[in-house]
RNA sequence: GGCCCCAUCGUCUAGUGGACUAGGACUCAGCCCUUUCAAGGCUGCGACUGGGGUUCGAAUCCCCAUGGGGCUACCA
């Protein structure tokens, strides 16, 4: 084992928490959890024109609902407190005044006319004000300019960046131009406040996306400016858009008819269950052994490794989460299953979630879903019939009551016969209803699919639902002859017309 | 445009010079099982971007090309 990381997830709150985002924090996790580190969370909120006061609390939720939990942060303090960076605005204006007082950085009255003057050309910011004398810096300062701090980067040689994935990543410093580090109203750009931060609260390694390549030679040079070590690099792969074009965007992306978001949120409302969800995205850039695809939390702890994380950015195979979460559904203890549908049901369903908790009718029907179902959302089209009542299941097409290769005259004498076989049957269950129901179809002659299919209908009024008898049984006697004749009543009607 | 990163089946990936007839998974197709739908079992389709080197030997190392991606803000 390697020695303890101290790593940290520092989102900027601009909205709902992305993908790319979670699968950042989840590699963060591992790796704090794999060497027995920390994992900090920090909230970088240092824009105030893209901040959105709701999202930090969207951070929290889907960092909570993947299992994330962090051992430092805004809500529980830490010994670097506090973690929010608008609340740590002095410490970067001291730490900006002392690069100046050192001649490291400078101050640049640059307005942002002249900025744009600049961009316009294609031009990056030519250091005009570098190299200021104080007379000079006073007129600025007297005509009533704005100012901003500027790291003074070196004018000459390379600079060396190490990625723990990708190796020495080289550049000419003077391709750095002069960043802005302290901005006009205070705050520092994301360049200063990550370095200080980075530093202040002793982070090992940082982990980000690999976007952040080209600004990792000038954290170096901040990090040198201030005469500290810098931390390990780490830069993730992007995750690309489900479309292949781009990096997977801020918004719902729409692919051969089917819609993709990139924010967790809608993954926990559409009954995606975490387990899948962390075991799927840690198979972003990282895998388990090359050959098995499920794993444990406690698993990839154990084998997780960051300088085993691939370099190359990859699309979210979404058709994969399914499969897993399928898979996931399936490996649940019977109970787990029942928890974690209730509220989903309740929600599709206008039922009482405590309610359905005690309703031996959802216990009797989870195992008859549980293979079924790939989401949990998926669970309330296959039971809702079983807390309906009789005269809810209706029949819009009573065409769909006669078996298959049959006609409407046969299925009305197949429902009548299993009328006769279920006011008998005894008992009421599985064994004794199939064996008369079987020996019935074979007696008529009808293939037992034809047979039985009629009696589908009219019980669930669907014709993809859980097996027959079994959903008979969750009914009981009654309600099902109810069903059953209600049924026979819609074709026998639909037969006359 | 400039700077940087990347490059194995449709997709996610294994592969760190000989064990590669390139492995696994998803998807797709077929078959089996079957009471619908699933689940499950079996089978199949399917890739080293191209060109130069280095080497006895290259998917693996180097170079170039091509393609894809990122960045190019007083946003992160």
């Amino acid at each position: 084992m390697t020695k303890p990381a101290r790593v940290r997830f520092a989102p900027s709150p601009t909205g709902y928490l992305h993908l790319g985002g979670l699968r950042t924090a989840l590699f963060d996790w591992l790796m704090a959890r794999h060497t027995g580190g920390q994992f900090i969370l920090r909230v970088e909120d240092t824009d105030q024109k893209r901040y959105n006061p709701d999202s930090v609390q969207f951070i929290f939720d889907g960092l909570r609902w993947l299992g994330l939990e962090w051992d430092e942060g805004p809500d529980k303090g830490g010994p670097f407190a506090p973690y929010v960076q608008s609340e740590r605005r002095e410490i970067y204006q001291q730490y900006a005044e002392w690069l100046v007082d050192q001649g490291k950085a400078y101050r640049c009255y640059t307005s942002e006319a002249e900025l744009e003057e600049l961009r316009a050309k294609g031009q990056p910011y030519d250091r005009r004000h570098r190299n200021l004398t104080a007379a000079q810096r006073a007129a600025f300062e007297a005509e009533g300019r704005s100012s901003v701090v500027r790291l003074a980067a070196p004018l000459e040689g390379k600079t060396v960046v190490h990625d723990v994935i990708r190796g020495d990543i080289v550049v000419e410093s003077a391709s750095v131009a002069d960043p802005v580090l302290l901005k006009s109203d205070g705050l520092p750009t994301y360049h200063l406040a990550v370095v200080v931060d980075d530093h202040l609260m002793e982070i090992t390694h940082v982990l980000r996306g690999e976007e952040w390549i080209p600004s990792a030679p000038l954290h170096k040079l901040v990090f040198d400016a201030f005469g500290w070590e810098a931390p390990a690099f780490v830069h993730l792969p992007v995750i690309l858009d489900p479309s292949g074009k781009g990096k997977m965007s801020k918004r719902k992306s729409v692919v051969e008819g089917k819609e993709f978001s990139p924010f967790v949120h809608d993954y926990m409302q559409a009954g995606y269950l975490p387990d899948a969800m962390f075991n799927f995205l840690a198979t972003m850039g990282w895998n388990f052994d090359g050959e098995r695809e499920v794993f444990s939390r406690e698993e990839a702890i154990e084998r997780f490794d960051v300088a085993d994380i691939s370099a190359k950015a990859a699309a979210l195979p979404f058709a994969k989460l399914d499969w897993l979460n399928g898979v996931y559904i399936r490996q649940m203890e019977a109970n787990a299953l029942k928890q974690a549908l209730a509220p989903y049901l309740a929600r599709d369903l206008g039922l009482d979630a405590a309610a359905l908790l005690t309703d031996p009718r959802l216990d009797a029907l989870i195992p008859l879903i549980r293979e079924r179902i790939k989401l949990l959302t998926e669970a309330a089209p296959l039971v809702d019939w079983a807390f309906a009542t009789a005269g809810t299941i209706t029949y819009p097409n009573p065409a769909l009551l006669i078996g298959k290769k049959l006609t409407a005259a046969q299925s009305v004498d197949v429902l009548r016969a299993g009328l006769e076989l279920l006011a008998a049957v005894e008992p009421f269950e599985l064994p004794a209803l199939e064996a008369d129901f079987r020996a019935r179809a074979e007696a008529m002659q009808i293939p037992v699919g034809s047979f039985f299919a009629p009696f589908r209908v009219a019980i669930t009024g669907r014709t993809v639902a859980p097996p027959l008898f079994e959903s008979m049984v969750v009914l009981g006697r009654a309600e099902t002859m109810t069903r059953v004749e209600n049924g026979l009543a819609a074709l026998t009607s639909f037969a006359a017309e």
